[in-house]
This record gives structure tokens, sequence and C-alpha cells, in this order.
DNA sequence: AGCAGATAGGGAAACGGTTCCACATTCCGG
DNA sequence: CCGGAATGTGGAACCGTTTCCCTATCTGCT
């Protein structure tokens, strides 16, 4: 395999002139340069990035951190990073991250806390300070997508303010008997995503002076999957006596599983019920939900992006970036309308 | 950031020995071993894999290449892959390729080619000789999950088996119209996975003495994915004349999409219309959907040890690999039923 | 003419580990 | 009791880059 030495006795240079002429640092004749370049061309040589990074301490790596691969929003926000990255010249390196235990543990003190990475990006996962603590120790910058991590920098929409829009939505539409299908772990996390959403939803009730309807208190959590919204609304929707005319779901996989569990039931949608979920989720359209989407590609490109600032790889003229919550938008479809009477 | 040479100044041995110590190769006392851990651990010493690395020539790093994360067989391939490989110490550095052009080329060229990574695993996709060569010149191992890699191990089902036995399905329940819902390429690329499960399809049809039914000549082909899958459902199902009274979709997803456009087209399920697919899919269940269910997260699993054994990471005691097809087994649900007459 | 600054290139010292080789000691079997 | 094997440790070379520092030439300006 060649090296950067065989490269520069071919053109007769001296390493250092080799590596300058490569990399572009410094000065180099120009007829110099072509000469170096010709002569890697022609061995076929490739830089070693370890030598690299062993002495410039920069991995051009970044590590993503993620509890699931194979639910849509972060499915998307994965594919985003991955090319904003590969377009940067950065290598991603995945960590599928489990929700707590031991291997949590092994990711952050093992593989997060060697030199592999020059930054981290934390999607949907709630970091504790000891966490957060490990990564800032070893001065590499960490940015949190849509989870948290204290004293990092956040990426988010407005998870209260979205649910409150998909709440109001079924509010102006004359609903009064509405209940929520919540994520998993909101009624004791109350910053988490799903935590927020619940809360936008109680207060956009409060305001209109209603309380949560159908059984269960009118709050059911789900996990935030296709079946975990199957299983919670058969639940939900389980009792004819006090059954909502209207469900707030969490995520557009859960309204998607409640859909399911209203057609198994028989109740006619929408008349019979209204659903609204929070992704705008790839097959929304074609199971016309109403929904508040987000964009997670987008703002997987956002959060390379912002890294790319915090390690000094800004493209010059971008501009800086805020902390302005990402957007939303709600999209009006057919799994709503208004209240029967 | 402490340095190999301050844990052994620390423990009073010289540098060689600390890194016996730590790594737990060659001969170190108990003591001593005892002794340059306690100083390691007390200033948090972290050792640099680049730096190892670059003299042993290992990485701990494989790349996985694949082209998307968000469809359901890729999320979970690439689950089983990350659980397994970090496991195993093992790092796995994301490359999600474009079908083809030049960031396909970049990956190759510039990212694959470089030391980085220790062995690659392609899913899903289709290398030709060059991509192949550029791997196997730095000899590091590759192998094919799912796609094709010429003279690259292989690890796959029988496509061409699973698609027979979905339409041995349909042809024991009497029925005599069938069409395939085929993947995009699938006539182009007869070894694609597509192609296979197309002319498994066909074969099984010429085998019973039939020809596809419905329009288009009975074989449609689609995106691999739920909205592809009703566009060409609703192509195919277009024409209440020739309409078939069965079809195979090439994956549970164009499965879903199908059972969606025949909703919307007012088809009775499944005494109008019977629907089988491939895949196992999470949703299918809930669905209903007779599908043939393959099992990604083991193969991603699987995949991962044939790599470690061609590294000499064999745990020993591990059995040999072979090169039979993975498995797949026929589950029927309430998508499919006996033809009308 | 003299000089500062830009341009060009080389030698050598890092970076942080692993491993080869040499040397010393202990153990064991004949 | 002796020789070789097994065990334990240190010194130094090495992996493949980048970069610091030094020297040399060339430009343009005073």
């Amino acid at each position: 395999m060649p090296a950067i030495g065989d490269v520069a006795r071919l053109a007769g240079v001296s390493k250092a002139t080799a590596s300058r002429a490569l990399s572009g640092r410094g000065y180099v004749a120009d007829d110099t340069r072509r000469r170096v370049q010709a002569a890697a061309q022609r061995i076929g040589y490739i830089a070693s990035p370890d030598a690299a990074s062993l002495v410039t301490g920069r991995t051009k790596n970044v590590g993503v951190v993620i509890p699931f691969v194979n639910r849509w929003f972060f499915g998307e926000v994965l594919e985003g990073i991955e090319r904003s990255l590969l377009s940067a010249g950065y290598d991603l390196t995945l960590y599928n991250l489990a929700q707590t235990g031991p291997d949590r543990d092994r990711v952050f003190d093992f593989f997060l806390a060697r030199k592999r990475v020059d930054a981290v990006i934390a999607v949907g996962v709630d970091l504790d300070e000891r966490e957060v603590d490990v990564i800032a120790r070893r001065s590499k910058p960490i940015i949190a997508l849509g989870g948290t991590a204290p004293g990092a920098p956040r990426l988010a929409i407005d998870d209260r303010a979205a649910a409150s829009l998909a709440t109001e939505h079924l509010l102006k539409l004359g609903h009064t008997r509405i209940a929520h299908l919540a994520g998993a772990g909101s009624g004791a996390a109350a910053r988490s995503v799903q935590g927020l959403r619940r809360s936008g939803f109680l207060e956009s009730m409060d305001a209109a002076g209603l309380t949560p309807a159908g059984s269960a208190g009118g709050v059911v959590e789900a996990e935030m999957s296709l079946p975990g919204g199957y299983a919670a609304a058969l639940q939900l929707l389980g009792h004819p006596g006090d059954r909502p005319t209207a469900i707030f779901a969490a995520s557009d996989e859960v309204a998607f599983g409640a859909m399911r569990a209203a057609e198994r039931l028989g109740i006619a949608m929408p008349s019979g019920l209204s659903i609204v979920g929070i992704d705008g989720h790839e097959y929304a359209e074609l199971f016309g939900l109403t929904t508040v989407e987000q964009y997670p590609g987008d703002q997987g490109r956002r959060a390379v992006a912002r890294v790319m600032r915090l390690l000094g790889e800004a493209p010059d003229g971008s501009e800086e970036p805020d902390d302005a919550p990402l957007a939303t938008r709600l999209v009006v479809r057919s799994s709503t309308t208004a209240a029967p009477r």
C-alpha cells in the first residue's frame, strides 16, 4: 500500500511538500502540485485517515445516537443527516441506542468517549448530565435533535405548540369529546417530546374549558408505533357509551393504528370519529390523515449544518444559526370533520 | 488528555508493559496488570483508536452500504447489524447509497477506499465489478446481504422460491386470474431481488399453465413502497372488466398499498381480491396480510457473524457459516381466500 | 542597493499507540 | 545440577501523516 513517502519520492519532493500539495495547505508551486498529484494518481495513493487524525486531532467523523432507525421520523432524520455529512466529506458512525441499561452506558463510556468522532448528534433521546459530560469533557460538540441534552444546543419543533395546533383544529370543528393517545412515558417525563405534546393538548383543552373524554380519563399512553396506537385505541374506544368523537394522536403512526382500530370496531370515519396526528408521515396523504407536519429530513440537514459550524467548517456565506423552533404546518385532510351533533 | 505514557509513568512501568497490561496481550504479572489498570482508571485514560489502528492496521469499524434506511426491511437489517457490531466492540459507519450517480462513486472511491473500515457489508444493493474491486484491492472482506456483489459471499433468502411459495399459495386457493406487482426494475435486472421474485412468480404460473391476468399483461412494476404499491395497484385494478382475483405483491409494503387501493376502489377483501406479499412486515399481522416472512434483523446478525469470521474474530465454538439460503415461512392470514367461482 | 514580505521547499519532530527484540528471572524435567 | 522453556519487563523502532522551524529565492518598494 503506497504511503505519502512513495508519492514524494516519485514526484521528487519531500514528504512535507507532498503533504502540502495534496492537502492544499501552505505554499506549493503550481507545477510541483501537479507533479505530486500526478504521482499520487499513478500509484493509487490514498491517504490514511488514521495517521492524519492522529496528528490533527480531527477525525472527520460524527457520531449519531438514535433510539430507532425503523420509525419514520428517525429514519428520515438519519437519511438527512447522512446525506449532509457525506457531502461535507464526513463519515457517520451510528449508535443505535437502547432506551437505557448497560448497552447505553457502553455506548457513552466506551464508544463515544474515545476520540473517534469529532462531534455527536443525539436524535430523539433524552441525555442525562453524566452522558453529556462524557462528551463535553473531551470537548466535542454535542447537539440534540428532538430530545434533550442539558447544556447542549437543541433543535426541535415546538412540540407543545404543535399539539395545541392539532387540538385546536378539533375544537374549531366543534368537538367537545376529545381524547389523546399519548406517547409512552409522557406522564412521567414532562419535558420529553411525548410529555410536551401531552401538555400542549391538556392546555388547549383546559383553555376551552373541556376535559379529555373517553375511558381511562381520555388520555391513554401508547407505544409510538402503529401497533401501539392500535392497541391503545382499542382500549380507548372499547366502551361505546363514552366514546370520544375525536382523537389527537401523539404521532402519525399512532394515528394510523387508531384508524385501523376504528375500522375494526366498525366506527365510520370521519363521521363517527375524527383523528389528527403529528408528523407528516410519508403515508399520511394516502390515508387522508389530518396532521401537523414536520420535516425531519430537513431537521437532520440543519443539525449537520449546526455541527459543521461548531467544528469551524462553516461554508462561507452561510448565515448564523438561530434557536427558533423548527417549522410545522397543519395539513387538513379527510380524517377530520365537524363534530356530529 | 492522558496518553499511555502517563499511565505507564504513574504505574511505574514502561509503555510497552502498560500497553500489554491494558490490551491483555503478552505476558504481564497479575500484580503489574492491576497496578496499570488502576493507574489508567485514576487518570481517566482512554486509548486512541487512531493510534492503535495506525500500527495494527485494524480499525474495529465496519462500513455498511445501504440504499434506504426508512424501508422496513432495510431498517430491520440495519438494527440487527448495529446491535451485533456493537456487542463485538465494533463501530458501524453508515453509507446511505444512492442508486447510482456521482454520489455513489464518491462513496466507493473516496470513503470506502480509505483504510477506515475493516470490512464492508452491502445491503440490498447490486454492486458492479469495479465497486467490488475497489474494496477487494484493499483486501478488505465484503459481504452482500440481499443484493449481489460479484465474487463476494452472499447472504439472502431464495427470492425465487419465496415468490413461488406465495404464488402457489394463490394457485392452491383456486385462483387462475393472478397479477403481480413487481418491483421497479425487475424486468431489466433479472438477478436482482425484484427480478428473482418476478421470475419465481412467472415460473409458478407457467408450471400451472396460466398467464398473468389483468391490465398491462398482469405484471406491473411498482416502486417498492406503500405509495408505489398503491399507484401501481390502481393501474392494475382500474379496468373492472379484466380484473385479477388475486395479486402477488413483491413486498409487504407494496401489498399494503394494493390493499389500500382496493379499498379505495370499493373492492371487498378478501372475497373480491386476495393479496399476498413477501417480508413479514411489522404491520402484516395487524392488516391481516398473508405473506412469506423473512427475518431481516436475524439476517443482519448473521452478516456480522460472517464478517467477524472473515476478520479472524470468530468466537470460539461458533460453527462454520453455510451458504444455504436464509429462512422464510409462509404465514396465511385473512388477506387471501379461495377464488370466487 | 537594501530590505520586508511573499513564495517555495526540506528536515525533523511530533501524534499515541503496538510490537520486535533483548535481557532477566523462575520453573521444571532429565 | 544443568539446560531449555515459560514468564515478565524495558528500549526502541515503527505506523503514516501533519506541521513547526529553518533556509532560500524572488518580488516590489523605498
